[in-house]
DNA sequence: GGTTACGTTGACGTAAACGTAAAGCAAAAA
DNA sequence: TTTTTGCTTTACGTTTACGTCAACGTAACC
């Protein structure tokens, strides 16, 4: 029998290991550095749909080639830990910094977006010409 | 006064290093992955218009996150070395699988971004309510 | 002709992000 | 109850992408 998670809404370490095809290792390693904090039972971690939720931003944030630590800096923008004006204005600054690099990397994806088409467009056209000087 | 290069349209390895905000080391380490071959006058290396768009190559790929060989693979694929079939059939499996990745990257990169426009108005409101508390 | 500026080749060091055992605990299945 | 299965910690290893000297070459400036 396949192994069923104890309470509805809770993961294991493996589970979510299998879901997003990583290692256990690397969500441990992800503790380590301070981007996830599951609960125990006993002393197995269990994961809370919120955790799966963070874990899912840290993914997202090495699709975009995020180190850890942004990757932790932009987890920890959503929760309202940031109490007072100078706090605050910092994190505006940051969320502005990180658009402007957003920005950028939309215009990088869009070259190489346009370079690939021509890449294509190349291979098709070496192709076609291949087939007619050796047809099947 | 300042240092000219010697011949127009080359660049030594430290002006292209203050050019791109990098270290003269960081240009001779992608060299040595096979990323940059560039003239020697001497011993001294010389770098063509070529080699510097290359090097923006290297870089847009590292803004996007990617690895030195897969910049490296994405830069050749610009000169036709791939002659017979069937390296030209990998080469067009390669770019689609490029092609989803950027599509996945978009992807991320709007989430990301509603985010933070959901982060800036939470924290817009709360330096107003903070403001309210404690006017100037 | 000595110093300065810029370049070179090693070579070792380092931070990030895990991989890979090793050794042990603990619940569940046989 | 033994065995398997799954999870744990500890710890050393590995890859990538450079940083950081060190020691030297060479061409230019004073």
């Amino acid at each position: 029998m396949k192994t069923e998670t104890i309470e509805p809404g809770s993961y294991s370490i493996s589970e979510l290991a299998q879901e997003f095809g990583i290692t256990t290792r690397a969500i441990r390693f992800y503790e380590d550095k301070g981007l996830l904090s599951p609960a125990r039972r006993g002393q197995a971690r269990v994961y809370s749909p919120e955790d799966r939720v963070r874990l899912m931003l840290i993914l997202r944030g090495k699709r975009l080639g995020f180190s850890l630590d942004e990757s932790r800096e932009i987890i920890d923008m959503y929760d309202p830990a940031h109490g007072n004006v100078e706090q605050l204005q910092r994190l505006l600054q940051y969320i502005e910094q990180k658009r402007a690099q957003l920005q950028q990397q939309l215009r990088d994806i869009h070259s190489l977006m346009e370079e690939l088409d021509r890449a294509e467009a190349r291979a098709r056209a070496a192709l076609s010409s291949d087939q007619r000087k050796n047809p099947s």
